[in-house]
DNA sequence: ATAGAGCTTCCTGTAAGGGGAAGGTCAAGA
DNA sequence: TCTTGACCTTCCCCTTACAGGAAGCTCTAT
């Protein structure tokens, strides 16, 4: 296969021209070379790379995260007990937000449930908002930084 | 109830002084007064507006929704459909969401299990995110701007 | 008088690009 | 040959919701 274009490589890895040129700038995926007239080219292993990424993306993994992907998937050499922690690492974080998110949803139907929703102006949405007496139902949580 | 600081009014609120400040800047809930020497006092109202804020924070709207809750709140005439419509599609944003990352979870759960995890190179994982025939049990899925 | 805490504004940085301007390049049609 | 339009380049600002820190003013206690 012939070099390509950044916009061919990006349709063939499903991704926006915009952001193969920023993994380029990133040292994410660099375009494998250059035209004489300076445009960017991709042949077929950094095609490969740029849906590798796509698809580690897909799976919620970060830039910095697609990185080390990345190298291991480079090395021919890596045991499989590195890339199966990364993962497990992501399963877990990804429980833990399944979790505070579930929470946030069964509250805020909780209190929809509760509110007319007509043209009156009461509204215990609002009132547990406001942490008057009637709000004692709605617990404070801590927010961490992982929390969405 | 006299004037307060800005890091009374933020301890009595839950909120960080450098988030009180910003919530002031870009004109959220701004300070009722300043000192002679320029220092932001808040009186209870702004702190009671403060607390609301952090709530529906809580709650996982944004600031613009906020500004949005805040109107309705100070709005003695509002209906409570409006309200609710709010509430709702929140609601139904957490639903998607959730339902993305569960699936997302069990994929990766998945190839996880399908992952030695020990010395050998060998690994599932990377195959499925390199695209190999292996990995047709990965779906594509589009994103969207929505989707954590 | 001075130390230390608290306040101010201003600047920079975050994640992961999106939008758009100004300008060079390329292939096709008149 | 000229021109048009699509494509490419770099550069810069915008987004969310703040956090961190510098330089400098203010207040309170000793």
């Amino acid at each position: 296969m012939a070099l390509q274009t950044i916009r061919e490589a990006a349709l063939s890895a499903g991704l926006p021209v915009k952001t193969v040129r920023y993994y380029d700038e990133i040292g994410l995926v660099r375009s494998s070379a250059r035209s004489p007239a300076g445009y960017r080219l991709y042949d077929a292993t950094a095609c490969h790379k740029l849906t590798f990424v796509q698809r580690a993306r897909q799976f919620n993994f970060s830039l910095d995260e697609c990185r080390e992907l990345l190298d291991l998937y480079e090395n021919r050499q890596r045991p499989s007990r590195e890339v199966k922690k990364l993962a497990l690492a992501k399963v877990d974080f990804l429980q833990q937000r399944l979790a505070t998110l579930s929470d946030l949803k069964q509250e805020l139907e909780a209190l929809a449930e509760r509110c007319s929703g007509d043209d009156r102006p009461d509204c215990p949405i609002l009132t547990a908002m406001a942490g008057d007496q009637d709000a004692d139902t709605v617990q404070r949580r801590p927010r961490s930084k992982d929390e969405l």
